[in-house]
Order: C-alpha cells, then sequence, then structure tokens
DNA sequence: ATGAAAGCGCTAACAA
DNA sequence: TTGTTAGCGCTTTCAT
C-alpha cells in the first residue's frame, strides 16, 4: 500500500533539510511577507531537492486549499464545455486546481455536490445553471466565495455571470420573422418552481419568444411545446408540434441540444430541413457550427462567459467584502443553414 | 466573508451536545466497531440537530478523503461522458465524491492533474487514457489506488479497464470489406513514442486496421492520414486523403469524434455520404447514434467500463494489496447509414 | 464500550 | 527577518 519506506516529505523535511524553520519554508511556499531572498533561494532548493509537495490537505485546514469547485449540471452540453475552457484559461497559470462536479440534475443531487465542495474547504465555487432555491444559493456564498453563471437575478452575496437571454430569443424570432415565418414554435425546458420562472435562462427565453412573437405582431401564433432542454426533449417536443392542428413552419429551441432532437424527429417524420421546416437553436455549441448540421442559433460566447467567470471568483476569494457584481454579455445571431423562408404553402 | 457568528460546527460541537466524547462521534461517522446502538442513535441525533457535516479536509489529514479523483483528457469526447455515467452510478451511493479534472492533453498537464490529486490525498484516481510514462503511472499507483482506462499493457501495480481496440478496428475493417469496399483508408491519431505506440488505443486501432488490412487480402490498400483525434484532426485528415492520387471508397476514422471532423470535410468538398464515400467511427458517442447523422462505428460500452472501472477501485481502496486486474471488453460493431456498398466507378 | 490525548502537515500569532 | 508555538478538525492508539 501507499505506505512504504517512503514515506511523504513534510514542511518539517524541507526545513530540517534546509536548517531553517518550518515558518520559514511556509513563507516562502505562499510568497509571504518576511523571507529574505538567500532564505528564499536556500528553501527553494531544499524543496527540489526532497521533492517536496505541500499536502493540499494539510493546508485546507489551516489556509487554503487551492481548489476551485464547478458544478455542471450535464457534462454533455458542449456549451459548459466552452465555459470550462475560459475558466481553464484564466485559472491555468495561477496555483489554483480547477474540479469538476458533474451529474446534479436535481436540487437534492446539487445540494449534494455544493456541500461536498463546501466540506473540501474549496476557496471558491462556479456554480453553472443552478437550480437551487435562492436561499440556498446565498448560504453557499455566504460560506465560500461564489460566482453563479447563467441564471438571472442578482444578490448581493456572489457574483453573477449571465447572458441576456431575453434578447437572444428575440434575435430568433426576429431573424424567422424576417424570413416571412409567422408559425415558430418554440420548445422550453419545463418549468414551475415561480423563482425559477423569473431567474432560470429557460424560462427567460420562453418569455422572450412570447415577447417577440408579440412585438412582430404573430402574437397569435405563439406554440410552446414544454419538455426538457435534452435531445430526448427536443425530440418529444418536435413530436407534440408536429401533431398539433396547424404544423408550423419554424421551429426554435431553446438550446442547441434541443434542436439535435428536433432535427432528428423531422428527419423521421420525412421533412426536410429547412426546406419544410426551419430549425434554430441556442448556444452555438460546436455541434451547431457542425457543417454538415449547419445549425441557426445564438451564440452565448461560452468562452468568454467562463473567463470573466474566473477572473471575478479570483477578484472576490482576494476580497470577499467587495460587493457583488453582475455581468451580463450579450448574445449574438448565428444564422446558418437551417433557417430560411417558409415554402409558400 | 465565511467568518459570521456562525462558526462552522465541529465534531466537539456534537459531541458536547450528544454528552459523549469526540471518539464516540467519529466513531459513529465511520460505522466504526465500538459504539452500542444507544450511543448511535444519540449522536445521530445531534448531528442532525446541529446540521453538522465532517470536514473532508480535516479528516483527510488523518483518515480518508472521501474524494475520487477522475483525469479526462478532453471534456467535449462524449464516450467520456458515457464512461462517466458508469462511474457516478457505481459510487452515486457511496460516500465517496467523484472530482474530475480535464484539459490535461499533454505530459506536463498530466503530470500536474495528477500531482493535484495526490496533494489533495484523494482516496483513489481513475485516469482515462493517460499519455503518461508507464514509469510515472506506476509512481501514481504506488501512491495512490488507481485504475487505468483505456490504455494497454498490463501492471502489477494498478488495475487496468481497456476495450479490445486491435478487433475493434478489425471489425470495422471487416464490415466495410464486406460490403465490398477496397479502398478504405484510415485516421490515426499521431503517435511516435515508442511505448505508446504499444499501448494506447489508437496505436492499437491503427495496428488493428492494417492487420485486418491484410488479412482482407487488402495489404495493398493500407492508406493512413497521421492527425489527432479531434474533429479537427478528421477534417485535417480528410482533406489529406482526398488530395492524395487515388481517392479512398471508404473512411475509418479512429474516433466518432474524428468522423465528425471527416463528414464536415466531406461536405464541403461535395462528396455525398454514403454515395460518394463510407465513413465510420469508433466510440458510438450519442452523436454517432444521432438520427440525422447516423454513424457507422463501434461500441466500446462506454457505460460498462465506467461501472467496471468505479467498482475496481473501491475494490483496490478497501485493500490495496490485492493483486492487480486487468479487465478487457470486447467491442461491437454499430453499422449504421454512413457505410453502404462502394458506387461502381 | 467509552474517553483522554497525541498527532496528521500546515499556517499564523507572537516573540525574539 | 527569523523561529517558537498553538491550533485547524479529525482519527487513532491506548487506557479505563
Amino acid at each position: 500500500m501507499p505506505k512504504g519506506p517512503d514515506r511523504r516529505v513534510t514542511i518539517v523535511d524541507v526545513a530540517k533539510h534546509a536548517g531553517v524553520s518550518t515558518t520559514a519554508v511556509s513563507k516562502v511556499l505562499r510568497n509571504a511577507y518576511g523571507a529574505s531572498p538567500e532564505m528564499q533561494a536556500r528553501v527553494r532548493a531544499a524543496i527540489s531537492e526532497l521533492n517536496y509537495r505541500p499536502s493540499a490537505a494539510a493546508r485546507g485546514l489551516r489556509g487554503q486549499t487551492y481548489t476551485i469547485g464547478v458544478m455542471l449540471p450535464d457534462i454533455r452540453n458542449p456549451f459548459f464545455a466552452d465555459i470550462l475552457d475560459g475558466v481553464n484559461e484564466q485559472l491555468g497559470g495561477t496555483d489554483y486546481q480547477v474540479l469538476i462536479a458533474s451529474s446534479c440534475n436535481d436540487e437534492p443531487g446539487e445540494a449534494h455536490v455544493t456541500d461536498a465542495m463546501i466540506d473540501r474547504n474549496m476557496d471558491g465555487v462556479i456554480l453553472i445553471a443552478p437550480l437551487s432555491s435562492r436561499q440556498r444559493l446565498e448560504r453557499i456564498a455566504r460560506t465560500v466565495p461564489t460566482v453563479v453563471v447563467g441564471r438571472h437575478g442578482a444578490s448581493a452575496v456572489h457574483d453573477n455571470v449571465a447572458d441576456d437571454d431575453f434578447t437572444g430569443a428575440g434575435l430568433i424570432v426576429g431573424h424567422l420573422a424576417a424570413l416571412g415565418h409567422q408559425r415558430i414554435a418554440h420548445i422550453e425546458h419545463h418549468e414551475t418552481d415561480a423563482v425559477r420562472l423569473t431567474e432560470m435562462p429557460n424560462a427567460i427565453r420562453a418569455d422572450g419568444y412570447r415577447h417577440a412573437m408579440h412585438a412582430n405582431g404573430l402574437g397569435e401564433f405563439v406554440d410552446i411545446a414544454s419538455t426538457t432542454y435534452t435531445q430526448q426533449g427536443g425530440y418529444l417536443g418536435a413530436k407534440q408540434l408536429l401533431a398539433r392542428g396547424q404544423r408550423p413552419t419554424a421551429i426554435f429551441a431553446g438550446a442547441d441540444i434541443v434542436a439535435m432532437g428536433v432535427l432528428d424527429a423531422l428527419a423521421e417524420a420525412g421533412l426536410s430541413v429547412p426546406g419544410d421546416i426551419s430549425v434554430a437553436g441556442y448556444d452555438n455549441t460546436t455541434f451547431a457550427a457542425f457543417g454538415p448540421i449547419s445549425l441557426t442559433t445564438v451564440d452565448q460566447a461560452g468562452h468568454q462567459i467562463g473567463a470573466n467567470t474566473a477572473r471575478m471568483l479570483l477578484d472576490r476569494i482576494a476580497d470577499p467584502t467587495r460587493p457583488a457584481a453582475q455581468v451580463k454579455l450579450s448574445p449574438t445571431l448565428v444564422p446558418r443553414r437551417t433557417t430560411a423562408p417558409p415554402v409558400p404553402s
């Protein structure tokens, strides 16, 4: 077992080897004030000679763990990978290690994960599209520096990075309306919780859809299928929409992954895209950019979101009392080949 | 800041509240021997009343951290998500928390991540398709219970779970040959390291391809583009193959994600699939199953791999001295719509 | 069966 | 600038 004659090298060994105190070593480790250049050199030499690595576990008990936790609802959604890229880019050069926890797609699961991060004394956490109650989020944020991504509704205690989903949905509707579509349907992620209805991106997108339909004089054509933001949800949603009396000429899926399911269902129904029906997504995932698919979508600049998030978290860790900031990024339309003017029937 | 009037509840608080010793509480926490049912009840009551949660950081200093690290080379590859599902399924009910570290696509990056896991006293680690030297892998495994996934070449010190890539590549070649293809090209992940050439799945697949080509009497048609296992690699690889004198009638991409790039390049070149050219991948990712794509591929049963891996790791954590085990799973062919007989030219 | 006490490896007051 | 020392919250001998 991991317990040979080669016991782990500790700070004491380093101190002994360098002929200094453990305090001195500790100071050098943390670039803290109070170590002469000469001392630094000796300690560093000892560190590399002994191949010493500080135990993050022990550090965590007193100081920092140099660990940042990222909670992801769904590791399969490529949009989240974009965010992670941005986070890693910012944190790559630092001493922080990013650790991801995924597959927590319900409130108990989320609670489990966030508790685990707190138990492990993480220095900061990034919560991506969390569905926990506002109260819980704030409790977490009071315990550990927190940045919430992709959820509307500001807080005084945690920073917030979100995309303007309301505008984004409007971009798609406007695009389709400009092409001449009227029967523009939408597939949303079903939501009942009152708070989440005002804070979750999916709900905001649905709101934006409704608003934009009215703004474009298409109020009477509002047509929504309520499923989930998954491929399966897109598939079922499309089936529902096709089964309704008047078939839509365009479907605005609330997320690219949903659009995948829609395309699947349409192919199965023998409908061509965009010949018979236009399809648009949301997120501009790599999948949407994929040539043979070429999905019209909305770009949220996941990379940029991630980079912003990481920077804000570092700032908050450095000064936990700083006032909470809200960053709202503007989405852009990415028209591709799945949308075209409707065929005159 | 995380330092209000509400100091974190510790084991001492619980002990005090229950009127017992901290030792007793510790025993109850770990279901250790030496606590009467009555004592258990009292302690558990105190725990839930005070809403106590043990600090994983502190535990790590003495005992376990109840943390399992998973190193992933690429979070975008859906195959890895399948593996994770399997892992999470096995570990979901346990006290262990799975933490993922990603984006370590080179040896220094890998070293950084594995060191970070060791520094954090993780109880076990799962290394997925690592490219570190055998020596380094063994050093890691001697320090912490380890299971290596997707790398051939056994070790006495860590468990091993891998797919039979050699056979898998043969399945694709056999399938294409049976359809009547002769000019079957392959896109591989470039590899030069001598050890990795015998241990990495990508190299084994390329070997399997060559072997199967010869076995099918197609030795003279062996045609390989050497890029990387990424979408971009597939795109470039296909471009290369198309630029060569005799165009292949089928392309066997070493991974589904590579096939995505291939399809992209073919669409761009105005070639239809499978009309002009057949395409096959490897991994059976969700993307491959996606209706409008419907990619012929090889199923590695990622879920099963993950489940096996997690089980083996738990066993090894329970008894680190148990002999190392090797699990080799058999891949299966999943024929879909991207492969068809070649057009008689 | 229970508890007292000694650390685990590190950081941070405080003294020198 | 340096070192001494007291913990951080938990686990684990070892008495009782």
